[in-house]
RNA sequence: GCUCGGGUGGUGGAAUUGGUAGACACGUUGGACUUAAAAUCCAAUGACCAUUGCGGUCGUGCGGGUUCAAGUCCCGCCCCGAGUACCA
């Protein structure tokens, strides 16, 4: 009985590869290259589940099938190992950071290991090494020196700024920056102070220092940023998260939104990523416009998509936290905007969120002016509008919004109808659709695009107001008050922050014992005793010597996770380099990734903040390409099916899944390996598993406890995780391997399932019995038979085409058609054996690597040729398509002829090449169905 | 609410982009081998009707339409999933 040894094989291999460093590559120049590029893991203390090797195993599919197609593969692996997970995984279990990091990581490469990845592992690299963190320290630095300059569309160092600032001040200058900054000449610049200038300069940095309203979570004791929060609560752990004023850094990525819209353009990312990234940017085209304020010198600008409907604006609202309130707001009625204002800072993100549509306001007691009409309107302040956005002020038309129709009925304010034949008394016409405007002097009788480009040149013309672009997207809000991040490379001298020099680099993280962050918000570092600045010696010093004149305090904030993972895949290139963070002949050779697997979680984190940070490092010629990755596959999660049994309330009794009618019983989590496949729970397990159960009583059905299921995230806290060790230990790797990739198309979440992982298995098994007699290596030595080098020429052009399109449950089908009929034939022969082994190498490497072995080839098959399928052997089926003709031949519009069988049967014979016209014409395509002519289409 | 995806057998999922729907696999049923089990192999398997045979009807969420031909295109609904959320 012939049995395929999985466990040996794999094994075997396994060590060949490691001893052998079989894929470690260097830069090639006579060979094109090929970047395949997975998300790097964050060294979590869970370790890996089935979820997490679904997107390897296909980027190492595909790495090895460009290997056999002869390119130059660059196919590395790493551990993003700073960040919340990790410090959260340290303070749980009350260890260091530093080790929990290290352990975590060898479990990880343990379990990669075993699946018979083809990484290069002399390129790995981990985002809290300080030879890795000293570089992502002087990108920020650079972020720190920039501005970004408007009329180059591009960052330059600041000290451009500075020099036209001393030249000719701020007038007429084209910078980035988001506020109004007061005009001043040279003369001014230089009569200012040090203070002074560098709070100017703030607001032109890329990376700046501001006390701003923050998202603050008290639980995780930092701030977070806005892809961090989730339905108003943290990603990491749920916690809630309330709004606080501190002193933060953030980086001015809205600098860059347009061309990070744009570049979207020139990507092969899929259209969701694509779409979420836009959404996230969320520009919008509309007008700045200016109200007078009534009795006032004062203006309030506002910003408006729709300037059609300028003639149904009613009232004005500005944000709670707008500058002008107290300038807005007259002595009567300043008590109660106060204590209204007072109110809304308490709201946390989650109240804010369960008060949409309910938003509520209060009346300033000024008046603005239309600008068109003339007319007095209210300025009230509303708590639906966002101080961050467009100006923090809003003209209102509740005739045409919703919440501008709810806030005037709420609060009785007056409402026209700009909109002919359409009834607004019970809600508002929202939609740009509309015939004919009234009530709007010079715009009645127009449609909105009539109307719009009227209003648009009138309000140009009469310096009412202007174009203008806005986006959503803010600035990203940088500092954790954490302790497991890289530091800062900034020390305040005279409350001005310094960033330190290349040389001064890495600024490592201090040791201390007290790592835990605090509620207040005291970022761990301050426990550091050794955190002070020696500006002279240019090294870290004792705090106490703080009075002294040279010796300034450090930043105590660290860097947010996505820091070190935003430009880690130019690392790669070269991560032993000591002067620079990539060289440049490396650069130059492997340039960009050329496919890039993860998932799609970071859409609007990690895949938004990497291609800002890789655009900045262009700007500085830092990097040949402006996007990094040409193509991006998100693979989808795979879900876990998590089990719950039923305790009656405070008991210690549980019952059976059926016995429960009605809502008197908890559901409890229970660990997935004490339930079989048929959803009986083993009792004496469970009570073994936990002390809780230890005296449980139970009450069955038919004599089994029968659990619910439930489909959803795989994690551990869930109790629902499968572990690949198992399954390597059971089936092996390159079943594994298989049975993930044959679970359906690559970007679709499902459940895991065990159900079918024998097909997979089988297919190896039978694989192996096509080659192999009893134990005994043995293969045909006849000509393979015509039908046998059809059956594999059809498979290597469909393998071909899969796994180009990353289809690889298809592409495994057809493999498995392709043994299946090669056993029937019997034929095998070492003329097909070589190209069916490369077919299935990049799915079971393990496997076919073996077998190179036995038929004594002395490659690896990593420097084998992927076959070219030839069409003679595709083209003789349809020569043997059956062909009859008969009936009445239909044909498209005017067309008609007589055809005779024989004809037909020419046109066929002769397939796409055909000389035979149709009236003068060449048909494009004869359908045949059931041998019979259906149609000729020309 | 808005913006994207998506609804195909008992299950996971195929379908050359408008051309024989259900590939491949699981599961199920029957059979072979076996003292027996496992393993392996063979056959059947969308539903319904007809079965001695041939066969027939209906079938891709629902209702219409275009076409010789629709899972695929168009119009109107229903349901599920993801993203986003007072963005003026």
């Amino acid at each position: 009985m012939s049995v395929y040894n999985f466990r040996l094989i794999e094994k075997k291999w396994q060590e060949y590869w490691s001893k052998n460093n079989t894929f470690k590559v260097e830069v090639d120049s006579s060979k094109p290259k090929f970047y395949v590029l997975d998300m790097f893991p964050y060294p979590s203390g869970a370790g890996l589940h089935v979820g997490h090797p679904i997107s390897y195993i296909a980027s190492d599919i595909y790495a090895r099938y460009k290997r056999h197609k002869g390119f130059n593969v660059l196919h590395p692996q790493g551990y993003d190992s700073f960040g919340l997970p990790t410090e959260q995984y340290a303070i749980l279990t009350g260890q260091h950071p530093e080790k929990t990091t290290k352990i975590n990581i060898n479990r990880y490469r343990n379990q990669l290991d075993k699946m018979g990845f083809s990484y290069d592992w002399s390129r790995e690299i981990r985002t809290s090494d300080t030879d890795y963190y000293k570089w992502t320290q002087w990108m920020f630095i650079l972020l720190f020196n920039s501005c970004y300059d408007l009329n180059l569309d591009r960052a330059v160092n600041i000290n451009k700024l500075v020099k036209i600032f001393k030249n000719q001040g701020n007038e007429n200058i084209n910078f980035y920056c988001e506020e109004n900054i007061l005009k001043f000449t040279s003369k001014d610049w230089d009569s200012f102070s040090k203070q002074k200038k560098e709070e100017i300069l703030q607001k032109y940095r890329l990376a700046f220092i501001s006390y701003t309203e923050v998202n603050w979570c008290e639980k995780l004791g930092t701030v977070l940023a806005n892809d961090e929060i989730v339905n108003g609560v943290s990603e990491r752990g749920g916690f809630e998260v309330t709004k606080k004023k501190m002193e933060q850094w953030s980086i001015r990525i809205g600098a860059y939104a347009e061309r990070l819209l744009s570049g979207l353009k020139k990507i092969e990312w899929s259209d969701s990523i694509k779409d979420i990234q836009k959404n996230w940017i969320g520009k919008s085209t509309g007008y700045s416009l200016s109200f007078k304020i009534y009795n006032s010198k004062s203006e309030l600008q506002v910003y408006t998509t729709r300037p059609d409907t300028i003639f149904g604006v009613s009232f004005l609202a500005v944000s709670p936290d707008h500058e002008l309130i107290s300038q807005l707001t007259i002595d009567k009625y300043k008590k109660n905007v106060d204590s209204f204002v007072k109110s809304f800072k308490l709201k946390s993100e989650r109240d804010i969120l369960t008060k949409i549509n309910n938003s509520s306001g209060i009346f300033t007691g000024s008046y603005a002016i239309h600008p068109l009409t003339g007319n007095k309107i209210q300025i009230w302040i509303a708590d639906y509008v966002l101080s961050s956005y467009g100006y923090g002020a809003v003209m209102c038309v509740p005739c045409g919004d919703e919440r501008d129709f709810k806030f005037a009925k709420k609060y009785k304010i007056n409402i026209i109808n700009i909109f002919k034949n359409i009834n607004i008394s019970t809600k508002p016409h929202t939609e740009k659709i509309y015939d004919e405007l009234i009530n709007s002097d010079f715009l009645n009788g127009l449609n909105y695009e009539e109307a719009n480009q009227k209003i648009g040149l009138k309000l140009e013309k009469n310096n009412i107001g202007f174009k203008n672009v806005k986006y959503k997207i803010r600035d990203s809000v940088f500092s954790r008050q954490r302790y497991w991040g890289e530091p800062i490379p900034i020390y305040f001298k005279n409350g001005i922050p310094h960033s330190l020099k290349k040389d001064d680099l890495p600024l490592k993280l201090p040791v201390i014992k007290n790592f835990l962050p605090t509620p207040e918000g005291n970022p761990p570092l301050g426990n550091a005793k050794i955190w002070a600045w020696d500006e002279k010696k240019r090294i870290v010093v004792d705090k106490k010597y703080i009075d002294n004149i040279n010796i300034f305090p450090l930043e105590l904030s660290t860097m947010p996770g996505w820091a070190g993972s935003s430009w880690y895949f130019n690392r790669y290139m070269d991560p032993k380099n000591k002067l620079n963070f990539v060289g440049s002949r490396e650069l130059n050779y492997w340039k960009e990734v050329d496919l890039y697997i993860g998932g799609i979680e970071h859409a609007s984190g990690h895949l938004l903040y990497s291609r800002f940070w890789q655009k900045f490092l262009y700007d500085f010629n830092l990097v040949p390409t402006d996007e990094y990755a040409k193509k991006l596959v998100n693979q989808g999660m795979i879900l876990g099916n998590s089990a719950f049994i039923f305790r009656t309330s405070k008991s210690n009794t549980y019952i059976s899944k059926n016995l429960v009618n009605d809502n008197q019983y908890e559901r409890v989590r229970v660990d997935i390996s004490l339930v079989n496949e048929n959803d009986e729970l083993d009792i004496e397990k469970l009570k073994k598993w936990l002390p809780e159960f230890k005296d449980a009583n139970f009450k069955l059905e038919n004599g089994k406890y029968i659990v619910a299921r439930e489909i959803e995230k795989m994690s551990k806290s869930k109790f629902n995780v499968i572990n690949p060790d198992d399954i390597c230990k059971k089936y092996g790797a390159d079943t594994l391997r298989l049975y993930e990739m044959f679970l359906g198309p690559i970007e679709q979440s499902k459940p895991w399932s065990m159900s079918s992982i024998s097909g997979v298995h089988n297919f190896l098994k039978k694989t192996w019995k096509l080659f192999h007699l009893r134990d005994n290596f043995e293969i045909s030595k006849n000509d393979p038979s015509v039908n046998s080098l059809k059956s594999l020429n059809k498979a290597i052009k469909k393998v071909n085409e899969d796994i180009q399109k990353l289809s690889f449950n298809t592409c495994i089908s057809s493999l498995m058609i392709c043994v299946n009929e090669l056993l029937d034939q019997k034929c095998n022969s070492l003329v097909i054996l070589k190209p069916l082994l490369i077919l299935i190498s990049p799915f079971a490497p393990h496997f076919s690597e073996e077998l190179w072995s036995l038929i004594g080839s002395k490659s690896t098959i990593a420097n084998e040729k992927f076959p070219d399928h030839d069409d003679s052997y595709l083209i003789e089926l349809t020569k043997n398509y059956p062909i009859s003709f008969n009936g009445k031949l239909r044909f498209k519009k005017e067309l008609s002829m007589d055809l005779s069988n024989e004809s037909i049967e020419k046109i066929i014979m002769s397939d796409k090449k055909t000389n035979f016209y149709l009236n003068g014409q060449k048909p494009k395509k004869i359908i045949i169905i059931k041998g019979k002519i259906i149609n000729i289409v020309v």
